[in-house]
RNA sequence: GUGGGUAUAGCUCAGUUGGUUAGAGCACCGGAUUGUGGUUCCGGGUGUCGAGGGUUCGAAUCCCUUUACCCACCCCA
């Protein structure tokens, strides 16, 4: 039989049983942090009508959207998950209460060249809150709280949520008369970190922006300082614009908020050089980078938008949301070293060894230990002892139970800490006891990178 | 989509101007050790040299074609 070369698709993450049980451990902090500020859960097929998907039509979606044909149907993957959202609001609208508050963590797709941290398929882990007709400019300052809740709950500590604001953007271009360009110009600036002052420069004046207009954008994004600075220097530019005027009050409310929120100043910062690709964006922006991997560009990204499901429905849907690029964050949380790799992500707290050909006393004991709830493997292949312990070992099991002839016979069990090397004979009831206080010992506030 | 690079054991890779039976480390398997793993010692190569064709007495090595993957750009999480 001629066999083929099993091979998973370049792009597409695939780990390895401890890794995973990392990546899920992620995606639980995930989950409760997102649900310590009422977001509630949703979840959304990955399969969509193509024209429902691609209801806004152009642009890279198009390009990148992986679409195919099953019979008379028109179909394609999801790319990200607000479009899934918008579509969902849309058909629930009578149902649902507003603000409508949602997290969704799920795959995407997007069939680009994968490269170093960037995937075909990945995790999104996302929230947004959207609004019927109006959504106050609170929902905005509460983004940077939730990102750095997240991010600590995480046990990630050097990063920086970066925050901008659309109309601060917009108004000093139409103040500039640029407002035809702004797209452009937006997507240029933003790219400021990577490429370089001058080269930035260069690129607006290709795309017709006047040496005059170059300066005042350079000069612009330039500004520096503490976010309390840069907010009295914006100031200078007060009374031109009324969109200006508006995002400069918006991008002080959100920075004037953080404190009562819990946000660290460190931990924070106004950027004017964040302005994000994405042209549906109409207010805060917000961008996050791993202070010691700037490299890897931003792991969540987010901001407000005007009119969430436009393509779908007459109503009025602003929001706000954020969105965790998790594949790409656990990809270089791993090949950082930042995860900690302790018995935790072992499959199972006990491994219960029988000794003897009669395994009853061995299965009875296993059913006491899960009982008490200890997560617990029975080995019951018939090999040698050595491979019996070997394998107890490569899982990262902490705790084994021997159960042979002699401990049958007591009416014991033999309980080994595999860390220690550390081995008693004891009852089933007071070794469930010892390994129940162990783990909790060791689970008690352990954090899943550093 | 554009440009560059790589492809040899399960993994990371070495392999000279083309030369005999293709190597190393790690991993894996067996033994020392049938009631004690992770350390140590001894033994074991597990391979369509990505695929197809060509040049040659002889190809992992040179040429052509092709596929896959990687890096950068575009764009983005």
């Amino acid at each position: 039989m001629e066999r083929i070369k099993p091979r998973t698709l370049s792009g597409f993450m695939e780990l390895l049983p401890d890794k995973q049980a990392q990546m899920e451990r992620i995606m639980d902090t995930l989950r409760k942090t997102y649900s310590l500020y009422g977001f509630a859960p949703l979840d959304t097929p990955i399969i969509e009508a193509s024209e429902v998907l691609l209801a806004k039509g152009g642009g890279e979606t198009e390009k990148q959207i992986y679409r195919f044909t099953k019979g008379d149907s028109d179909l394609s993957l999801r790319f990200d998950l607000t479009v899934p959202l918008a579509k969902y609001v849309a058909i629930n609208y009578g149902q649902l209460a507003f603000p409508f508050r949602r997290y969704q963590i799920g795959k995407v797709y997007r069939g680009e060249r994968a490269q170093r941290g960037r995937f075909r398929e990945f995790y999104q882990a996302d929230i947004d809150v959207i609004g019927d007709g109006e959504l106050d400019i609170m929902n905005e300052a509460e983004i940077p709280a939730i990102i750095y809740r997240t991010f600590t709950a995480l046990g990630l500590k050097k990063f920086k949520i970066r925050v901008n604001n659309r109309k601060v953007l917009g108004g000093f271009f139409t103040i500039l008369g640029l407002s035809d360009k702004a797209a452009d110009i937006m997507r240029t600036i933003d790219k400021l970190d990577k490429i370089g002052p001058e080269k930035c420069r260069a690129l607006l004046l290709e795309e017709g922006v006047s040496e005059a207009g170059a300066d005042e954008i350079m000069g612009f994004i330039g500004i520096s300082g503490t976010s309390a600075d840069k907010l009295e220097s914006l100031k200078n530019y007060s009374g031109r614009s009324e969109v200006f005027d508006t995002g400069l009050k918006e991008l002080e409310a959100v920075a004037g908020c953080l404190p009562a929120f819990g946000v660290p100043e460190e931990s924070f910062e106004i950027d004017l050089t964040i302005a994000r690709g994405l042209d549906y964006y109409t207010g805060t922006v917000y961008e996050t980078t791993l202070t010691e991997h700037p490299e890897i560009g931003s792991i969540c990204s987010g901001g407000r938008y005007d009119n969430l499901a436009e393509y779908y429905t007459d109503k009025k849907l602003p929001g706000v949301g954020i969105s965790i690029g998790l594949s790409r964050l656990f990809f270089i949380l791993e090949e950082q070293g930042m995860l900690s790799d302790e018995a935790i992500s072992a499959p199972a707290d006990a491994l219960v060894i029988p000794m003897t050909q009669d395994f009853s006393k061995a299965v009875e004991t296993a059913t006491f230990l899960r009982e008490n709830g200890i997560r617990t493997m029975l080995y019951s292949e018939n090999k040698k002892f050595k491979a019996k312990m070997s394998y107890a070992d490569k899982l990262g099991v902490p705790f084994v139970v021997f159960i042979g002839d002699d401990e049958i016979k007591d009416g014991v069990i033999k309980l080994k800490n595999m860390v220690s090397g550390e081995q008693k004979t004891d009852t089933a009831q007071n070794a469930a006891s010892y390994i129940k206080a162990e783990i909790d010992r060791r689970g008690a506030g352990r954090l899943i990178i550093g």
